[in-house]
DNA sequence: CCTACCGATCGGTAGG
DNA sequence: CCTACCGATCGGTAGG
């Protein structure tokens, strides 16, 4: 089912703006018609690249996490293992929700809250991805602990849990109060939270 | 524009159902239609209650706000100030949320991440709720500050905002995974957090 | 990839 | 408070 270059560019453009639209108005927000008059395409066109609705939706988590990985992960992995690392991935993670890289905010929070109590592919593709990211963090800080930088009995999901927890208050609170301190909030929170699991519990 | 009491108990009967499905599938999701269907109500006559959706979704905010108050604010105030009413506060929230007391978890969680990014009337009104609660949680920690079950110099702004990051990432992750260790998860957090700052940083 | 169309549903209104 | 209706938009399809 791969198409040709070219067809592959033009699914990128389109995935790109969905994704865009999606962090604001959500994945159901998300309408055919909407997305392809943005795009100056007839909707029947545009349809017939996902064949549905709810491919269109999947297709679109699909590109976010490319995104994702690009902004957040891929720049962490640069840094070698350790608590540098831990502190790389949740400052990329900061400066990839204040920059904006989609308007909404993090692509994933927007769509996580909305598909939280629905079942279905969507939000299996959403919890999917969320499950990824919680265990990428956790190895991050289990290889910081293994290497001596965070006291030996720190629970690395534990911990995951708290550090997630800070930067997607930081996000949100942004969001919907234009305050981009809640992002120095977040830093502080951090900081002293990776402090503590230094010398341990 | 008081309606008589047999309208007032209509009212919240609508109202109540309105905030259930709004807690799931969001304020937009909320349909007139929909929601007269599941009330045997006729469509227009519905309407006539509220004159507009975005009159319909305040009326539904104002009224998850008094069920918020009645679950969360209320039952800690029969706790004397202090570090109790801080602990009993985020219990509180936990169990709400756990509870199901909406079927889709938090209700202003769901409709602040669908909002954060549209501006209207909508948002202004869900981000003031959101202030509120945000300063009542720091309140109550300033009390206990000043009562010496705190630190001098805890920043109580700083400390709200963590204690709520945990309570809001309970509060997704138990939904997105069905995973009711997730409120476990906060618990630990909270109780280590407040250990932190009984003894200062 | 387009135009043209389908039935369903949306918010909202007329008229009683 | 109801029935009946309005134009707009939804996801999706027919036909080319």
């Amino acid at each position: 089912m791969v198409g040709r270059p070219r067809d592959e560019r033009a699914r990128n453009v389109i995935l790109r703006r969905a994704a865009d639209i999606a962090s604001q108005d959500g994945l159901e927000g998300l309408s055919i018609g909407r997305l392809a008059t943005d795009l100056g395409l007839s909707k029947s066109g545009l349809f017939g690249f996902f064949g549905s609705k709810e491919e269109l939706q999947l297709a679109t988590i699909r590109a976010a996490m490319g995104v994702y990985v690009n902004e957040v992960v891929q720049p962490a992995l640069t840094v070698p293992p350790g608590l540098g690392r831990v502190r790389r991935l949740c400052e990329n993670w900061l400066s990839y929700s204040q920059r904006r890289v989609f308007p909404g905010g993090c692509f994933f929070f927007a769509v996580t809250a909305e598909f939280d109590a629905r079942p279905g592919r969507v939000r299996d593709a959403i919890a999917a991805a969320g499950l990824d990211w919680a265990a990428f963090v956790a190895r991050a800080i289990d290889d910081a602990r293994q290497l001596g930088e965070l006291a030996d009995d720190t629970d690395a999901d534990q911990l995951a849990f708290e550090l997630i927890a800070f930067l997607e208050a930081a996000n949100v609170t942004s969001l919907l109060h234009d305050d981009a301190n809640a992002y120095e909030r977040a830093r502080t929170a951090i900081r002293k939270r990776l402090d503590t699991a230094m010398t341990g519990p």
